[in-house]
RNA sequence: GGCGCUAUCGUCUAGUGGCCUAGGACGCAUCCCUCUCACGGAUGAAACACGGGUUCGAUUCCCGUUAGCGCUACCA
């Protein structure tokens, strides 16, 4: 039989971390069995539901590269299946009505027990359980009825969501027995936590995946850090592609306990793709990153783009963060550190130093980081100091921050007009006297 | 409160009765590389919640305690 599953978000908030990497488990599953993974909107509030998250969660699931088989399911444009449904249990006595609404009757005193496939077996007592509103007084049903009627009309093999849903699966069970329909595989993923261990949410910084898309996390280091979020594939294996991750996903693999969302891992990993990704594959995006800093000319070299990313690609975790350590380079704008000025530039003879190289610089050549690193070698000869002595401060005053790539490189990509400037602004402005 | 779930380094985890003086990764520390930072390489500190069983032998099985989390809506 063709193993079936399904992400079933409701349009009420962006695409959480915690549903994508619902979403990512079930589409591994599908893959990886090479079934259908069906995505099927919970739309029944009709107060909190917003096309814009809509389009915003299946702009983050496509994003992440979870495409879904056929057609989109709303339950908004199933109403009458649930009716009927509520109303056929209507007339076997299973439900009754209270006002518009209609509600199942739960039997008191019965065990509903269900084999989950990472919990093992587990049970409840119907005791605990009140009588369940299948429709509500707006005629809309509720979340558990339309699951259980959806699940099981569109024949849904295993139902993989996170830990919050388990005590809702005996109240589902009990439709299912009423309506005589066979329940699907039920599979409760551990949930991911925040640093406080309670519920990642709000609270605990950035939770929806569009906001990580902008920070400029990478779809491939986002999938990969929410893969090993409650699963592992064995061993010590941490870094794996997508095709990977489909061929090692098995669910039995799936852990019980709860993840903490380190932020620093996913940064690391982050690091890691960035560092290993394509100039192709890059590009667009910084270019996209820079226009929405307004830091993109037509000016700008493609070639040149290159050349910075390569410099800096291995030192940022984020395009955010590529930016924040680059803006001297497309900005005119040097971001000085305070605490750099103050250790690499606020010394005695700094001035001076920086004066002469940019007056050696001036009448250099070729601008290429091996002519610069020459230059700047003999002249620390010639001044009788270590080459450091120039090369902090210049990185200082040319790109504002005391740590960054090769200085002779920096400079080489800053350019000569813009080095030499920087050069004796800071050393006129910046420096003691 | 009731019910449920869970419990290995700070974090993500490997481990399914002896291979464990518990392995890897992030982070941290030290060192190497080096103009700084990052990358890369090396080394180190760091965990089986507690108490009972079962067993020749428990991180691994059972029970209890404790703690954490989740659910307890005409939200999903």
């Amino acid at each position: 039989m063709s193993m079936r599953v399904r992400f079933a978000p409701s349009p009420t908030g962006t695409l959480h971390v915690g549903s994508a990497r619902t979403a990512l488990f079930n589409w591994l599953f599908a893959r990886h069995e090479k079934g259908q993974f069906l995505l099927r909107i919970e739309d029944t509030d009709q107060t909190r539901s917003k096309p814009e998250f809509l389009k915003e969660i299946l702009g983050s699931l496509q994003w992440l590269g979870l495409n879904w088989d056929g057609e989109i399911e709303y339950q908004s444009r199933r109403l009458p299946h649930y009716t009927a449904v509520a109303d056929k249990l209507l007339t076997e006595g299973l439900a009754y009505k209270d006002g518009q609404a209609i509600i199942f009757k739960v039997t008191p005193g019965q065990v509903v027990s269900f084999e989950d496939l990472v919990h093992g077996q587990v049970q409840f007592n119907t005791l605990e359980i009140k009588d369940q509103v299948l429709v509500k007084s707006d005629g809309m049903p509720t979340y558990n009825f339309a699951c259980v009627v959806d699940d099981s009309d569109f024949q849904i093999t295993h139902v993989i969501r996170g830990d919050d849903h388990i005590s809702n699966t005996p109240k589902q069970l009990l439709i299912y027995q009423a309506l005589k329909r066979n329940p699907p595989i039920f599979v409760h993923i551990p949930l991911i936590l925040g640093t406080d261990r309670s519920r990642l949410s709000k609270r605990h910084g950035a939770t929806s995946l569009q906001e990580y898309r902008q920070m400029g996390y990478l779809p491939e280091a986002m999938v990969n850090f929410l893969a090993l979020l409650g699963w592992s594939p064995g061993g010590d294996r941490e870094l794996l592609t997508l095709e990977e991750l489909i061929h090692e996903f098995d669910l039995k693999r799936i852990g019980k306990t709860g993840a903490m969302f380190d932020l620093t891992k996913l940064n690391w990993m982050n690091n890691q793709y960035l560092k290993n990704a394509s100039l192709e594959e890059l590009l667009p995006l910084v270019e996209e990153k820079l226009s929405e800093k307004d830091w993109w000319t037509d000016k700008l070299e493609p070639a040149w783009v290159a050349e910075v990313v390569e410099l800096y690609k291995s030192r940022v975790d984020t395009l955010e963060d590529f930016c924040r350590q680059t803006q001297g380079l497309f900005t005119d704008e040097i971001p000085f550190d305070p605490e750099a000025v103050e250790l690499r530039l606020k010394q005695p003879g700094v001035a001076g130093r920086l004066k002469i190289f940019a007056e050696h610089l001036q009448i250099l050549q070729a601008w290429d980081a091996a002519s610069i690193e020459a230059a700047c070698r003999s002249i620390a000869e010639q001044l009788k100091v270590k080459a450091a002595e120039l090369i902090h401060p210049a990185r200082v005053a040319v790109t504002g921050r005391a740590v960054g790539p090769s200085l002779f490189h920096v400079l080489a990509v800053s350019g000569k007009e813009r080095t030499i400037s920087r050069l004796l602004h800071a050393a006129e402005t910046l420096c003691p006297s």
